[in-house]
DNA sequence: AATGATATGACGATCTTCGTATTATTCAAC
DNA sequence: GTTGAATAATACGAAGATCGTCATATCATT
């Protein structure tokens, strides 16, 4: 396999840069106060592995467990997460979105539909399958 | 022109969220400590623009002017930065690049590359011209 | 000169991250 | 079944980041 051309690493390089400022969840709009980063990555595995355990939560996003624990602790105070102590292991936390926390999920989902419907504006509908396969090879690509 | 479906939608969506999480720089290889990532985008800014003052990072990068001080202050601490008083206007700071600012700068474009250069890994030649093309019409349309 | 605009920095309140130490519970081995 | 190691989670506090208010120096215009 022959190797991409530096001129082609050079201009996917800017192209990333500038995208990665352009298409960015611009929180802070609605009511709600908006939510730091690393608390709605966290609201996110929720939402997506409900009962699961702060520990899992910090293995998946790689960052100490105890990072995690002030991230639940806000969600939790915010109303967006509640805890539960699963009766077969007590030491465990199940955590789980509340229906504010659903709501909130739900309202990023769908900036983030309006986000990519925005990016793929300038495509073409053959254009538009090609990106996405190409974006999906890349990334479930092992390696 | 027709809408994207909601099938595309949703994929697209999975892979960018796989994506930011599996091709971010990890910092903190080699010796010095890492930069946060404000700080890591300020000297980038700097770098591109040499002689360029706090208030157009800020500007650029859309946040408070007084978050830019902090920012350019540890970096000058740092010994990354330097800023002189342009003799034309001495309200003003120019900043610019120390020797271990430029090394510094220089060992992230390099992760970058390779980092870019394994993202274009599972694509073919043709693809990969196909994706970069692509990517550059959505990053640079007006909208 | 006087006024207003502009570029920057000082300072402090508030929030985040994360390392150390603590508590509660389970599990393994004897 | 008791002891001891391992595991899940949190409390606490130090260090650092963000950003608003205020202060200072320097233009630019009249």
């Amino acid at each position: 396999m022959t190797h991409p051309t530096d001129k082609q690493l050079a201009t996917l390089g800017a192209a990333f840069n500038t995208f990665t400022r352009r298409y960015k969840l611009a929180d802070a709009l609605g009511p709600d106060k908006p939510l730091n980063e690393l608390d709605k990555q966290a609201l996110f595995y929720v939402a997506e592995h409900p009962e699961c355990g702060p520990s899992d939560i910090a293995r998946f996003l790689a960052v100490p467990h105890t990072t995690i624990s002030s991230a639940t602790d806000r969600l939790v105070k915010r109303g967006l997460l509640k805890r539960t102590r699963p009766e077969e292991d007590r030491r465990a936390v199940a955590l789980g979105l509340t229906d504010e926390g659903r709501r909130r999920v739900d309202g990023f989902l769908a900036a983030y539909r309006q986000m990519h419907l925005r990016m793929l504006g300038p495509l073409s509908a053959a254009e538009r399958d090609a990106f996405i396969g190409m974006m999906t090879k890349i990334v479930y690509d092992e390696g």
